[in-house]
DNA sequence: CATCAATCGGATGAACTATCCGCTTACTGT
DNA sequence: ACAGTAAGCGGATAGTTCATCCGATTGATG
């Protein structure tokens, strides 16, 4: 379907290259276009929107991040793998900044980024609903609510030096457990 | 000394009536100009930097913000100050916008901003000591992170509907309790 | 009311976005 | 090998917003 002719194919790839090394919360197209030694209207007939064009950057780590999710969804303790989960889940916002922007996007330009997006949310809802169901995490948190949680932390990281990383996540780790936690109890609904 | 000639106070008046009413995270100096009936280099004369606009709106913020950690530092019990300032705090951050980034630069435009800000810090610090000591508050969170922390819920809450508020601020404050708080020696005046 | 420093206004240039369209080029079939 | 053609390319360009500069204006002062 979509056999991209062999100079396309060359632009794409050098635009995506100049690319990576930016910013991805600051994207200038044009500059871009600059760098890769390519005009403006070629990036934008690759990549119609700067969003686009991050969503392209971030498939990668959009395929770590399902993978990640199946991983802990099966580990056969929920709370475990729900707190490791979590963890890992910064350390991938820290890594791809664009990530927060795509996930948060309601609508996807990529047809593919959004099949990976509803994977990944139907595999955290699932891993979420066992670790509240063990206890692990509060029951009045939705899945979505964690995941704006999770933003939340990588943009308090970000305000300061990478070193809060590991402090800052055992708080949400923290704040994400059910009040008056009895150890491992049945979660007797408060 | 700042005896400000008439026009330019009566400028001044109307470019911050103005500026109250745009968004302090996206200010247009040019349109708040427009909307002023003013030219633009007036508005770059009375503030050379949007931020420097930002902290003049948000002073009174910065008033209610000192109040507030007086009063939290008045509590006999600093666990329940601390907590009652924490709600408070966020609150304030999400009325007022430029208060994020009043808070967090550095560099301050106007003296009397930092002055404040100095105030507001010296009596934070001594608030969450105090809270640190009584058992409240993790003791490897320095103010500085837990400001950030605040930052990130903030950030959190707007991402989605304001009605993520309490249970957000619910979370942060349970973790930034002291971690395997098995209630011994916990203060706890309930 | 003459003087002048403070203030004003907006023309202006720099930076960036995003579109449009004439030119070029890789593929296809013969 | 080569002509035909659709896909792709590049950059001129119009539209924004930012921030500065400076000649014109005006409030304060003696």
């Amino acid at each position: 379907m979509n056999a991209l002719r062999a100079d396309a194919a060359r632009s794409r790839e050098r635009i995506l290259e100049v690319a990576r090394r930016s910013d991805p919360k600051d994207l200038r197209l044009n500059e871009i276009a600059r760098e890769a030694g390519v005009g403006v209207g070629t990036v934008y007939r690759h990549f119609p929107t700067s969003h686009a064009l991050v969503e392209e950057l971030t498939m990668e780590t959009l395929g770590r991040l399902r993978a990640l999710a199946a991983r802990a969804s099966a580990d056969p303790d929920p709370g475990r793998g729900f707190e490791a989960a979590l963890r890992a889940v910064v350390d991938l916002h820290l890594e791809a900044g664009g990530l927060q922007a795509v996930l948060l996007a309601n609508e996807d330009v990529s047809e593919e980024v959004g099949a990976l997006k509803a994977s990944i949310f139907g595999e955290l809802e699932e891993l979420l609903r066992r670790a509240r169901e063990s206890g692990a995490l509060r029951r009045d948190l939705t899945t979505a609510q964690v995941e704006r949680l999770v933003c939340g932390i990588e943009h308090a990281i970000r305000l300061g030096e990478p070193e809060d990383r590991d402090v800052f996540v055992d708080t949400l780790v923290a704040g994400l457990r059910p009040p008056a936690s009895t150890a491992a109890g049945a979660p007797s609904t408060r």
